[in-house]
RNA sequence: CGAGGCGUAGCGCAGUUGGUAGCGCGCGUGGUUUGGGACCAUGAGGUCGCAGGUUCGAUCCCUGUCGCCUCGACCA
């Protein structure tokens, strides 16, 4: 990518929001563009971090035997009126309807309603099961009130995952290979998430455990022991029956050593049992040729809110700047490296150029700073504010193809050729 | 929906005790620069959120309204 075509330019940073910088730098930037609470526009580079946590989220469950269809987000009211959810979406403000001379139509807030649906066609025997479908779709909820920029938005990207068994068993042998899935998702993008007890509240159903990070910026509150590893939302002390929930589902008896932390919710994952298979009348022949409920799971991630916590935990603070860029796990960054030229030295404009092609032709993706009237030091401080994890500048000091990258992240300085830098972009 | 805060240039903000507006950054042009947000000169860019009211005159005062942010309530 050539920067000057990008019309990503960079800006000084002012008043940067204390709670989220991350975030904040995105939108003084440029990055990202706020149309109104919780709506908000992709630039270049925060959507293809988005697509690569996407990717990863696609091979890890396809690697877990699940498997990617698309729904609409766009859905008829009936679907919604016949699980008899449309009435309580509709008070508390949560789905939004648009009105046509062909009906009603629903934004979906979530995938239960259209994957019964989906699944009534395709999964008509017992031969079929078990099997977990999962899509990811944008999501709309008319939340009443927005929070922390992409942490809790209007319409978000949503991957949601939902498993089909025959019995409780197969339930639980389904919930545990995609929480299974999720910890390594989670381990790829590069966020220590720990699954906790959760409430299962509106979602019903048996179990629940939500993936949570440790952060002060998240909105949730949970008991946790850090020995042990074990935690729990505070959601479930509100209920009556919380001791006998943690002893017979989760097996744990004392609380009392667990501290309280706050924390981020990335996903949830539920074993709904029974409950909306019998609400959307879900059904397959069985052996003995009877109509029978599936055993239903969901699992959900919230892509952007995933995005927005990477952000944040990569934030570069600089003694002397503050918050004042990003550092992208390479798991995830779309261009590993920023090249910056000195512009008026043709030779040394040639020689970066030769780079970025052989770098492209060998399917590596870098930036190319070739933006005109800026000075080599700020070029390199935009490289961070772009979150690239390597930059290498080729000026006055630059001998030949003798090329020096540096790591943005620990400042490591490494010297190579312009022929084998991909040797330390890997 | 309860409580508080804020709406002035693309971004971040001043300001006017009422006489239709400035600063920094960014942007255009000319020049000097170029290894950790360079500098000089010169330009462009605003219905001061919107609507009423008071006034000779409102961006400023009053009323209403809309939008945004934070705390609370709520929440797959």
């Amino acid at each position: 990518m050539k920067l000057s075509q990008t019309g990503m330019g960079t800006t000084k940073l002012n008043n940067i929001d204390e709670m989220y910088p991350g975030q904040s730098i995105l939108l003084q930037t440029g990055q990202l563009v706020q149309y109104g609470a919780g709506l908000f526009g992709y630039n270049t580079i925060p959507l293809l971090v988005r697509r690569n946590v996407e990717k990863i989220i696609v091979e890890t469950l396809n690697k877990y035997g699940c498997i990617e269809v698309l729904l609409p987000t766009l859905q008829p009211d009936t679907i919604w009126k016949n699980s008899g959810r449309y009435e309580h979406y509709i008070q508390d403000g949560t789905m939004l309807i648009t009105e046509s001379n062909k009906g009603t139509f629903c934004l979906a807030p979530t995938g239960e309603e259209a994957m019964v649906e989906f699944v009534r066609e395709k999964l008509k025997s017992y031969k079929n099961l078990p099997v977990t479908f999962y899509q990811i779709g944008e999501k709309y909820r008319n939340e009443i009130r927005t929070r922390g920029y992409l942490l809790r938005g209007k319409a978000f990207p949503m991957l949601d995952a939902y498993s089909f068994d025959k019995d409780a068993e197969g339930m639980e042998k389904s919930y545990k290979n995609v929480r299974k899935a999720f910890l390594e998702i989670f381990e790829k993008i590069g966020l220590k998430v720990i699954p906790i007890v959760a409430n299962n509240g509106a979602m019903g159903g048996k179990k629940s455990e939500e993936f949570m990070l440790i952060s002060e910026q998240g909105e949730d509150k949970i008991l946790y022991d850090k020995d042990t590893g074990i935690g729990l939302n505070t959601e479930i002390l509100e209920r009556s029956d919380y001791k006998e929930y943690l002893k017979e589902e989760y097996g744990i008896d004392d609380i009392s050593k667990f501290k309280e932390i706050r924390t981020m919710e990335l996903g949830h994952i539920f074993q709904l049992g029974t409950r909306y298979s019998e609400m959307m009348n879900g059904k397959y022949i069985n052996q003995e040729g009877k109509e029978t409920l599936y055993y239903m799971g969901c699992y959900g991630i919230g892509v952007s809110r995933t995005v927005a916590a990477l952000y944040e935990q990569c934030v570069i603070n600089d003694e002397k700047w503050g918050p004042c860029g990003f550092v992208l796990p390479k798991s995830v960054a779309p261009y590993l490296l920023q090249i910056i030229p000195k512009i008026e030295d043709a030779e040394k404009v040639q020689i970066a150029n030769k780079l970025y092609n052989r770098l492209q032709e060998i399917g590596i993706d870098a930036i190319l700073d070739d933006r005109e009237n800026l000075t080599i030091g700020t070029k390199i401080k935009d490289s961070k504010v772009l979150g690239t994890p390597y930059l290498v500048v080729i000026g006055d000091k630059t001998e030949g193809e003798d090329l020096i990258i540096e790591n943005n992240l620990t400042g490591e300085k490494i010297k190579t050729t312009l022929n084998e830098v991909e040797k330390i972009l890997k």
